[in-house]
RNA sequence: GGGCCUGUAGCUUAGUCAGGUAGAGCGCCGGGCUUUUAACCCGGUGGCCGGGGGUUCAAAUCCCUCCAGGCCCGCCA
């Protein structure tokens, strides 16, 4: 059985008809690729739980009340003075990084492109601002509760965590004068006002039914788990680690009144790439970049193919040729787990397998085989590189019986996703076409007498040819067997002229995209 | 130090929860398509399931132990 759909299973069992699945993100502008794998796992639960006939909701919270915590690296240093304050009260840097008092929020700038990346993969979670919950007082019992029982939760993290907590700790964080939390000092506590003095020596109170303050990070996270009714939240392994948030936070949720969901956790997502790229070096593959260069039920197949405590290596060199073909071949021929004839185990595979397709869809329920693309990802890319046009595309592989009629809306997305991953830098170099502008040496070496006089003869035939894909194809065969050269010798030696390979693409087609002169410069050189 | 995960074919792995003759893809090799789009089709090679012990009629699967690798425990998933 599928991992989300057994985990639909267990979630029926434990808590019933009604499941609230969850995932957030601090929209702090750092996203990277993990994020992915954290939403994409929460949703696919949650299109489990409907698919079970179960009522089903997924939540994605906004840590839009978390403060900045540092100038990242896409930020002006005019953002030092911000330091502290919630994201959802700065403003949003412009172009050049810097603050732009009319670009709105800081927290909506980033989350903006971040969700509609997520609609691209099919991903509309309920989009909930943390700041939103605090302001609307959804979490003051909540917080009430935490201070009534500040020396509970502190034993919890002390004694779970293995950290030591300030003397000063107190588990409510109230924004100061300036509106950052940062140094300041709770004084005391009247509900529903938290008193503090701050940094610059002012006091006041946070009411805490309003955005006045937060409640700090491993209480907030169990604190919305009643808030919300949350039943399932995927965590990294990070905070599946002993000590980790997960386990201070199941204990402290059911001290603020609520039944926590189960712990889930799932392995870590690295990105590896055949470019210059290493985490290292701070270029990565963020999630947004991903989706340009990955088709989406690809990307979503990544993570649906993958069991949840599997690490996964994130490929945008040439193991994503691996990735989209096993996809389209999956999809071709899907496994039957009706059939009579398999063993125990391959009915198990097959379920499986059935059901990693059935959560790679952009649309939950549209049937897998509308999102074959009918051509390898590795073909694609040879035709994206020799053909401009999207239209010569297709009339090829017309040509060559991929295509019957129009390219299906899967078909000109992985086209699309082809030409962005082709002009970035992941493209691995050895499926780039590379194409001569003479004829290298350690190419003739590779060559007879004959087949180097056949691509002369051939550089003069061309030049009174009529420059089409078919009478390019007629002239090859026609000098080819006039020089006594076999088919095969004969294109094996065009393609190490043309490429310095021994194959290649149609040679008539690449000649055609070379162009004439071009083309006759080469073979005579 | 505490904890988690992973070791199955050259590579990526399914199968481990519910024990019943080790499956797949890629790669590789061979053949076909009598003009080679890196296409497409067919066939084949290849594994003492990390080592050892135990439970069982039966273990990749359950238990113990050892080895190897990866990772987390600072509000990065």
């Amino acid at each position: 059985m599928h991992w989300a759909d057994f985990t639909a299973e267990k979630l029926s069992k434990e808590r019933g008809n009604k499941q609230v699945a969850c995932s957030g993100i601090t929209p702090s502008g750092e996203f990277h690729i993990g994020h992915i794998r954290e939403i994409l796992s929460a949703e696919m639960i949650h299109r489990a739980c409907l698919d079970a006939g179960l009522d089903s909701r997924y939540i994605f919270i906004v840590d839009s009340m978390d403060p900045l915590r540092r100038v990242y690296p896409f930020l002006s240093e005019d953002y030092e003075q911000y330091i502290g304050y919630p994201l959802a009260f700065i403003p949003a840097p412009d172009s050049a990084g810097k603050p732009d008092p009319e670009g709105g929020s800081y927290a909506e700038h980033f989350l903006g492109p971040f969700l509609d990346a997520l609609a691209e993969i099919g991903v509309f979670p309920e989009v909930i601002m943390n700041h939103e919950t605090y302001a609307s007082g959804q979490f003051a019992e909540k917080i009430d509760s935490a201070i009534e029982q500040a020396d509970k939760i502190r034993e919890i993290i002390e004694s779970i965590s293995g950290r030591e907590l300030d003397e000063n700790w107190f588990p409510y964080n109230p924004l100061g004068s300036d509106g950052s939390m940062d140094g300041v000092t709770v004084t005391g506590y009247q509900k529903p006002f938290v008193h503090w003095t701050d940094r610059h020596g002012n006091s006041g109170s946070a009411d805490i039914r309003k955005a006045d303050g937060k409640l700090p990070w491993r209480i907030d996270w169990a604190a919305r788990w009643g808030i919300h009714g949350i039943t399932c939240e995927p965590a990294g392994k990070d905070h599946g680690a002993a000590g980790g948030s997960f386990d201070t936070g199941l204990p402290i949720c059911k001290l603020l009144g609520s039944e926590p969901p189960s712990k889930m956790v799932y392995e870590w997502i690295q990105v590896k790439g055949a470019g210059p790229m290493s985490s290292s070096s701070g270029n990565t593959v963020g999630p947004i970049e991903a989706l340009s260069l990955v088709p989406p039920e690809i990307l979503r197949y990544l993570i649906a193919g993958s069991k949840m405590n599997r690490h996964i290596d994130f490929n945008t060199g040439s193991a994503l040729f691996q990735m989209a073909d096993e996809y389209e071949r999956l999809v071709a021929s899907a496994p039957n787990p009706d059939a009579e004839d398999l063993t125990k185990r391959q009915r198990v595979a097959a379920i499986t397998q059935s059901g990693a397709m059935r959560l790679s869809q952009i649309n939950r329920g549209t049937d897998p085989v509308d999102s074959l693309a009918g051509v390898t990802f590795r073909h694609l890319a040879m035709l994206a590189q020799i053909k401009t046009s999207d239209d010569d595309v297709w009339n090829s592989l017309r040509n060559s019986g991929h295509l019957t009629d129009e390219p299906n809306s899967a078909l000109q997305n992985r086209l699309e996703r082809m030409r962005n991953w082709i002009g970035s830098i992941h493209f691995p170099e050895d499926a780039r076409i590379n194409i001569q502008k003479k004829i290298e040496d350690n190419a003739r070496a590779q060559l007879s007498p004959e087949q180097i006089t056949f691509l002369q003869r051939l550089a003069v035939e061309l030049s009174d040819s009529e420059w089409s894909d078919e009478a390019i194809g007629n002239t090859i065969r026609t000098i080819s067997s006039d020089c006594g050269v076999s088919g095969r010798e004969s294109y094996v030696a065009l393609y190490w002229a043309m490429l310095g390979r021994k194959h290649g693409p149609k040679a008539s087609s690449l000649l055609l995209e070379i162009g004439k002169d071009d083309a006759i410069k080469l073979l005579s050189s």
